[in-house]
RNA sequence: GGUAGGAUACUCAAGUGGCCAACGAGGGCGGACUGUAAAUCCGCCGGCUUACGCCUUCCUCGGUUCGAAUCCGAGUCCUACCA
């Protein structure tokens, strides 16, 4: 299986500007592509990751990967997909993200593979030193506006109500630039990105083949979508980021063993670099014992050690199997320790848990679990409250220094897999 | 600029003097079932309170009234039609 099929088997095709010339130009030996990350936020999320993993896995057979942070074109916002016009980003605000993004795009990518090291660029080194008047003449020429009208992203925000400013407008110029800088100075020859950067992509191909008359491709993969036709990354607590600041390792990974039973085949495909045979095995696994989930764990487990490395996703194991397994009692102080870092933890005075100690509606809503006293009795009274993984239906419980592990710790949970921690000082 | 209509809880949306902390739907949170899934069923969803109840809400400010989401006045914003 070469790597177009084994792309296609992923079902990471969604489009191709020439599949055959492609596949052709592939047998005659290396190419160099692109794919581009504009720094909207100071973090990417996941849904970025199939950018990366897949200029990771061209890079793995042997081609030439080249991360770019969209440090110009992120100036501007990009109008795919997006209803109405965008606020500007401040330059501070850019600047900031550019520098957090490089760091997580070189994550995933070999910089120091023997033959064929990945790249990182940012589109404002050539871009932004371009005179407007230059770059009106250079490029701006070689577009023709019934072409620019025509694509998606600019007509459905003329027909809409919010229309497009001439800046958004000129995005698409900024990025076919930017895939002619790239195919002068680097020799890249396809960009790869997400079925919505279709009319970007096929922008900077045609313009290529104008200016230059040389071949370069294009290459889009299907947008992730889940079950329920929701926004895949999102979650009631927001996005799910790759930067475990935001986003804990612990959270990434149940993210992902969360994952909908009809949807875990289509993401180990498209999220791991497992082979074939594994996931085909994996698949087979879940569908003759669902409840063991072994599909859902190699998914989370490998994506998690993808995006934060071993020795989180290590520590997220460990919370995970003590928080969704054994009983506490069995667990070791220096385990519990490692859940402390990886769910949310709240401080809390010793003293408060002398004598009488606090109630357990006052501690649930100092921890967070619950946002008024009101709702944290009829989750009590619901059943849905555990004290140290013990369910505890009283709604008069106080917790006491009895109640304490290791001396420091109480472990508050809701539902079936809500936690907080209590960390006595 | 003119005319008409609208602003209610996370969202949509009832309610047009007391029965209103405010119908219903979506969504959220819990429970049962199960597998940390889906589907289904049940409970809850302004705050405080064991509870009786108390307190703060229906765009803003002021007024009428024993009593206002509901009536009146002014203001702000939104929508539609006309210019």
């Amino acid at each position: 299986m070469n790597l177009i099929e084994d792309l296609q088997w992923r079902g990471l095709l969604a489009d191709c500007t020439d599949l055959d010339a492609l596949n052709k130009r592939l047998g005659e030996g290396p190419l160099a592509l692109y794919c581009g990350f504009d720094p909207t936020g100071d973090s990417l999320h996941v849904g970025h990751l199939i950018g990366q993993l897949t200029l990771r896995r061209f890079q793995l057979a042997g081609h030439h990967p080249i991360a770019l942070a969209g440090g110009a074109t992120g100036m501007i916002g990009d109008p795919s997909g997006k209803s109405a016009e965008r606020n500007l980003l401040t330059r501070e605000q850019l600047a900031h993200n550019v520098a957090s993004i490089k760091g997580q795009l070189a994550r995933l990518l070999d910089f120091d593979a023997a033959g064929n090291p990945a790249k990182l660029v940012d589109n404002a080194d050539w871009t932004a030193p371009i005179s407007y008047l230059d770059f009106l003449r250079d490029v701006g020429k070689y577009f023709s506006l019934n072409v620019m009208l025509a694509k998606d992203s600019v007509k459905s925000r003329m027909e809409g109500d919010s229309g497009i400013s001439y800046t958004e407008f000129s995005y698409q110029l900024l990025q076919a630039y930017d895939f002619y800088h790239l195919r002068n100075v680097h020799k890249c020859e396809l960009q790869i990105g997400g079925s919505d950067q279709w009319g970007n992509i096929t922008a900077g191909t045609d313009f290529i083949r104008k200016k230059l008359g040389v071949p370069a491709w294009g290459w889009t993969f299907p947008l992730i979508t889940k079950t329920d036709g929701t926004k895949f990354g999102k979650t009631e607590g927001g996005a799910v980021w790759l930067d475990p600041k935001r986003t804990s390792s612990y959270k990434f990974y149940q993210f992902f063993v969360n994952t909908d039973d009809a949807k875990v085949g289509e993401y180990l495909r498209k999220f791991t670099f497992l082979s074939r045979a594994e996931i085909e095995d994996l698949e087979a696994k879940h569908a003759a014992n669902p409840g063991a989930r072994d599909a859902h764990k190699a998914l989370a487990r490998a994506v998690t050690a993808l995006a934060h490395g071993d020795a989180a996703l290590a520590a997220t194991l460990k919370a995970s199997d003590i928080l969704f397994g054994a009983e506490i009692g069995d667990t070791s102080e220096e385990t519990f320790r490692d859940i402390v870092g990886e769910i949310p933890t709240k401080e809390f005075a010793t003293a408060q848990l002398e004598g009488v100690g606090t109630g357990l509606t006052d501690l649930l809503v100092h921890s967070g679990l619950a946002p008024s006293k009101g709702q944290a009795r009829k989750d009590i009274e619901g059943g849905g409250i555990y004290v140290n993984n013990v369910k505890s239906p009283d709604i008069t419980r106080t917790l006491t220094s009895a109640d304490v592990l290791f001396g420091k710790y109480v472990l508050l949970r809701k539902g079936k897999r809500t936690y907080a921690v209590l960390s006595l000082v």
